[in-house]
DNA sequence: AGGAAGATCCGCT
DNA sequence: GCGGATCTTCCTG
């Protein structure tokens, strides 16, 4: 599927400058739907399309790491500027990537939730470990670090010029942006409901439930 | 010093 | 749908 001259390919597209994470923590979270998440381990060369990301914004946002202005050495690259890669680790066995947005002192960020990956997919394969279809080796931000590579050593990472980079790529169009509440707040009280998961509506890697009434009507199977 | 909860995932029922 | 795995971080006493 995916040819090694595809694959080199890749480190020649531009990188997204750092003028397109110092906006509106929601406009980059839309904005990075369709773009390109690359990583050049010594182990090789992963890459996908990003198709699921989540808002967090900011001190006054419950959900948030940042809430209530409250800063701590795991989260203090939320503080920084923005186009910077922040990873946490959490329950114990995942690791979870976010890009830093707005500016210097404004502790806000996305959280990348699913790719579809497009390159680096036996590699994909072999940090997963077990057999899988393509669309769930990057489905979920734990398993989206996992088949990346991604880990707390690139925590801050310049995402402008790293071996971890996000790349230009078309937007996707308006009419195929699904919203929802986000996944796993519930703890946030009202925040909870905010509409602040964004998410390309037909793409197979998108995490959580997925309507499966189209399919049915279309006669596919879809478990076994 | 100790405990509780977590921006999760997977396998089982 | 439910709960166990597993450990970091933060808050309390």
């Amino acid at each position: 599927m995916t040819r090694p001259s595809d694959e080199r390919a890749f480190t020649e597209l531009p990188s997204l400058p750092g003028t397109f994470y110092a906006r509106a923590t929601t406009r980059v979270a839309r904005a990075l739907l369709g773009k390109i998440l690359v990583h050049e381990s010594p182990a090789g060369l992963t890459a996908g399309r990003i198709v699921e990301v989540e808002a967090y914004c900011g001190p006054k946002d419950r959900a948030a790491h940042s809430v209530g202005g409250r800063r701590t050495p795991r989260n203090e690259v939320m503080w920084g500027p923005a186009g910077r890669l922040y990873v946490y680790f959490t329950y114990g066995m995942h690791h979870c990537g976010n890009v830093v947005t707005r500016r210097s002192e404004c502790p806000e960020a996305v959280l990348l939730r699913a790719l579809e990956p497009l390159a680096g997919i036996d590699l994909m394969r072999q940090r997963r470990g077990r057999p899988m279809s393509v669309t769930a080796l990057a489905r979920g931000p734990g398993n989206l670090c996992l088949a990346m590579g991604i880990d707390r050593t690139m925590n801050g990472a310049d995402l402008t010029v790293g071996p971890v980079r996000i790349l230009e790529s078309p937007s996707v169009p308006a009419s195929r942006v699904g919203m929802s509440p986000r996944i796993g707040v519930a703890y946030a009280g009202a925040d909870a409901f905010l509409p602040w998961r964004f998410f390309v509506r037909d793409s197979e890697a998108v995490s959580g439930k997925r309507p499966r009434r189209a399919l049915r009507h279309a006669g596919i199977v879809t478990r076994a």
